[in-house]
DNA sequence: TTGACATTTAAGCAAATACTTAACTATTAC
DNA sequence: GTAATAGTTAAGTATTTGCTTAAATGTCAA
């Protein structure tokens, strides 16, 4: 095994600012890769390396039309993080809770 | 301004599945190193040194006690995941929606 | 069929990451 | 004091990451 268990999975996926961005841009909607690399100062290599690191994990699927490829958010695999997440709300819930309590 | 912008970042500190357990086991309430160590297959510095990111981006707290070190759970920065993440809840919201009015 | 366009793949590189072992610092116990 | 205990810091290393430019692939347009 290598050194990272899960390498390729979500959490790596939305580490990476840009690549969250992409994922914020797509929200929009279906988009081909010009356009999505439109708003980045990196060249469209990168953006394309980017974009197979969210198709990897899920976050993203394609649909070939002509010669551009459009990608569309996926985000159920992100679900997987919100389940984690939510494990933690209820301890700054509680945090909020004793606030109120000392505000009532 | 290095490559990555945002470097020592909540999602990059949670990007680590061992520093995600570590998170998962302070939930149970603080605990000196060497019991956060223990079930872990790695030496006490790579633990020392998981320590110190999580302790970078405010997720954990630290407490002296003698020659002990207690750190604790500080969830709070986790909540700008689970903003960022509640974004895309609405979609799957939505399939499980549109599943559900298939199902009627 | 030649060339432009959209995008990926390849190759290379500097920096970051996740470890390791060895050495250090602080605290308590004898 | 001396040694054991708890933990960090230092130094080194293999691997991964995030980019770059150059070359390749596939598609449409003249």
């Amino acid at each position: 095994m290598s050194r990272t268990a899960s390498n390729a999975d979500v959490y790596n996926a939305i580490a990476d600012p840009t690549r969250r961005a992409i994922l914020d841009l797509l929200r929009q909607g279906e988009q081909p890769v010009r356009q999505i690399a439109q708003p980045f100062q990196m060249s469209l290599p990168a953006i394309s390396q980017h974009l197979s690191v969210l198709g990897e994990v899920g976050l993203i699927t394609q649909r070939k039309e002509g010669r551009q490829r459009f990608y569309r958010l996926n985000p159920e695999p992100l679900k997987q993080v919100s389940d984690w997440v939510s494990h933690y709300e209820q301890f700054w819930q509680e945090k909020l809770d004793v606030l109120g309590n000392y505000l009532e």
